[in-house]
This record gives C-alpha cells, structure tokens and sequence, in this order.
DNA sequence: TTTTGAGTTGTTCGA
DNA sequence: GTCGAACAACTCAAA
C-alpha cells in the first residue's frame, strides 16, 4: 500500500506564505504534494500571446524553486482537469484534497464535477476562503439578503470586520510536511501552444507612502499612483489579508478599494445571471448602434479623442489601463460610440493583465448604467473635460499618443455633442423615460 | 408596515 | 469665472 498523502490543488493562490487551504493541508498531519494544473478548457482559447499565462507559468516556476528548496517539489500538468484527477487517483493514495475556493461561474462547475469523481473514492474535497475577506454570504443585510448598493455593504463590512479576518495563516511553520519528491518535467509555454517572449511584469506598489498618497494620486493617470495590485489579486501571488492590514493601518480610502473587490465578487456569487446580461433587465433593451468599425476605431486607439486613445493604446501596449481613464473609455465606448458594453467587457478580458471577472463585469455594467449602483443613464463623460481635470498639462496623452496635435492624429469619429444627445435619447427609450 | 434618507468616480445650463 | 440646480425617478437599506 503506497503512503497515504494529501494533496493540495494550486489555482488561484500561487503563493506558499499566508495560504488557507495550504496551512490546513500541511497541518493535517499528512504529507502533502503540492499540484497545478494547467486547464486545457481555458487555455485553448486564448491567443498564442497571452501575458497572464507568462505570468502563470514565472510564478510556478518560482514555486517550484522554493519548494525544492524543502525538498519538495510542483507537480505541474497540463489536460483536461478531470482526466488529471483520475490519473492522480491512480497514482496516490490520497485521504484528502485541499485547494481554495473560486467563484467564479465556469470554476464553480469544474470544482462541482472533481468533487464528485473525487467523493466516488470518499475522498473529500475540502476548500477554503482565501481569496476574500468576506464571503459572498457572510455580510448580508438585516433581512438575510445579499447587498446591492456599495456604501451599505462597506459599512457593515467594517462594522464586521475583526483582527481574525486578516490574521495571516502561518504556512511556514509547517514547511516541513510538504511530500519530499521529484516532479516530472514542467510543460514550457511552447508546447502548450504560447509564444514564450519573456516579459517584465510591473511591480506592485504598496509601500507606505503610495498608500498614504494613494487618494491624491489614484485620479491622476499621468502618475504611477495606483497599486499593481490586481495582477497578484487575481492569482494569488499577494494575499489579500496582508493588504487589508496594511490599508486598515495607513489609508482608509485605500481600504474602500479592497471592500470594492469583495463587494463585487459577492455580487458574482449571489447574481451570477449578471455575468451574461444587465443586472437591471431594462436596460437589455438598449437598442445598440454596434458599429464594427466604431470598435475597431476604438480597440485601435484610433477614435480621434486623445484621452480615449491614450487609454487604449497603454492597454494594447502593457496590458494596464488607469483606473481613471479605464472609466473614461467605458462611457465613451457605450455612450458616445453606442456600442454594447459586453464587446468592451470581452475586449478587457481579454488584453488586461489584472482581469478579475468580477470586477470586470462590475466595472462595465456602472459605465453602462445597467449594473448595481450604477452610473445614472444621463451621465456622460465629457473626455474633454476629464482631460482637463486629471491630464490637464497631456502628459499621459503624450507619453501614449506621440502624434497629439500633428496633422497625423486622426479627426473625431464622433461629434460629442450629438453623440451625447443621442446617447440620451436611446437610453429613454429603452427605460421608458419621457421627456 | 411605513417612512425616510441616500445613492463611487458627472455635465450642462443659466443666474 | 463661479455656483447651484436639473438631469429622473427609483430602489435600496434601515429605522
């Protein structure tokens, strides 16, 4: 009879410190193989050039540097989720699975079809909050109900909020547990089918004085003042129980955008129907222009609005966009241009870095007015005037745009004024507003 | 049950 | 140039 071992299944929590799921694996008493699984399902459908699975496959292999250094080791493997599991079934004697929950719709599935083959064993598969502070049940109105509106929510997240919710797991003490053993080769990104130009990730910042500054300067997209943070969020590299600490100690305002991530990822997990269509069913009868070459003007950078360009040329070019002018692009794309902000949404999804579906679809559906605690229909970013107020010397224009103000930068594609009224007028419509 | 106050990120217009 | 109101009502959350 081989030893019996756990194991515990990396996916979104590629770290060894602070980790849920990890700390309760190797304190179980059993050794633990440490596995992650590169998913065919998703993988197949990215471009060849997909920086977020550079990054995957940097952060394993640094994984699996510091998990040598215990004398264990990463298995990593690259399929169809399932068919690893039952070939992992075959190899180990395995008592117990550890892994991290996910909420997100397609991993929710995917997690319900491992327990089962798993519990056709009895074998238990055993996940863990890590990826939030709150889960999507766990700050609820008085009436039992999940929250729709953001300033109630965070309220009652800080009313219960409590040095236990971020206290750090202490994983390291426990490195010793980790199974000692030699993985197989890891797949490169070639043969996975991806282009493997390496690339310089931007670093987060979460130094004291960015936090500190961080209200002043979020607002600014000329200034690097916004935290990188999302990258890790996204795939664990960070937890988020040592930033909450950190923002609790220094920056208040710099909490609030932590609470915005809990905030709408508990709105995926309790309104899943919202990741598909609008949250607010009228506003799925907005009678969309999708103009195809209007998209193409705007994914290009090309729509003649220099704050608009700027936005989306840095976001084809390092795969980030200021939070600021990520709001600026939105409204334009689904107000000026009357575009459906679902092509938008794929669009982010697919070039940003720090893509948390969540966010994402949160993001898009208040520029679009049809989400919770949306952006009122009437209004309408003026790009001229958000220039004004957050670039007002062009320097983020600039550094984007090289030919502003040569005869080379193309002309509007739309006039703002009759855009805008347009806009207005579409939106009435469909919710059935009068004048 | 009813009532009350409030709601991330804005713009335009007219005094 | 500056300031307040209108934009449009509705729904949410809590008292």
């Amino acid at each position: 009879m081989k030893e019996s071992i756990v194991i515990h299944w990396f996916r979104r929590d590629l770290r060894l410190q602070d980790n849920a799921a990890l700390y309760n694996a190797l304190k179980s008493g059993k050794k633990v193989l440490p596995i992650f699984i590169f998913d065919r399902q998703i993988l197949d459908k990215l471009p060849k050039r997909d920086l977020r699975v550079v990054f995957i496959h940097q952060t394993l292999l640094a994984l699996k540097e510091e998990l040598q250094s215990w004398g264990s080791d990463l298995q990593v493997f690259y399929g169809e989720t399932e068919s690893v599991w039952r070939e992992l079934l075959q190899q180990h004697n395995i008592s117990a699975v550890f892994t991290n929950r996910d909420y997100e719709p397609y991993a929710i599935a995917r997690d319900t079809r491992i327990r089962d083959i798993l519990s056709d064993k009895q074998i238990a598969l055993l996940d863990y909050k890590d990826h939030v502070i709150f889960e999507f049940n766990e700050v609820l109105k008085d009436d039992g109900k999940p929250y729709t509106v953001y300033t109630p929510y965070s309220k009652k997240w800080k009313a219960l909020l409590d040095p236990y919710y971020y206290k750090p797991y202490p994983t390291e003490t426990y490195f010793k547990n980790f199974l000692k053993f030699e993985a197989s080769k890891m797949p490169e990104l070639e043969e996975m089918g991806f282009d493997n130009t390496p690339f310089t990730f931007p670093a987060s910042q979460s130094s004291r004085s960015v936090i500190s500054n961080y209200h002043l300067n979020r607002d600014l997209p000329a200034i690097n003042g916004t935290s990188r943070l999302g990258l890790h969020f996204r795939f664990g590299t960070i937890s988020i129980r040592e930033k909450v600490g950190k923002a609790l100690a220094i920056n208040e305002k710099y909490l609030n955008e932590l609470i915005w991530r809990d905030f709408y990822i508990q709105i995926m997990a309790n309104f899943p129907h919202a990741m598909k269509g609008a949250f607010k069913p009228a506003y799925d009868g907005i009678e969309w222009q999708n103009n195809e070459a209007h998209f193409k003007a705007w994914c290009e950078g090309k729509t003649g609005y220099p704050i608009v360009d700027a936005g989306m040329r840095e976001l084809n070019t390092t795969g980030f966009m200021h939070n600021r002018v990520r709001m600026i692009v939105a409204s334009f794309l689904c107000k000026h241009l009357l575009i459906d902000w679902r092509w938008g949404e794929t669009y982010f999804a697919e070039k940003l870095l720090d893509f948390e579906l969540a966010s994402n679809n949160g993001g898009w559906q208040w520029a679009a007015g049809s989400g919770v605690d949306a952006a009122p229909y009437f209004r309408i970013f003026n790009p001229y005037l958000q220039t004004e107020k957050f670039d007002s010397k062009f320097e983020y224009i600039k550094r984007w745009v090289p030919e502003f103000g040569t005869s080379q930068y193309p002309k509007e594609i739309v006039e703002h004024t009759k855009a805008r009224e347009l806009c207005l007028e579409v939106y009435k419509r469909a919710l059935k507003i009068s004048d």
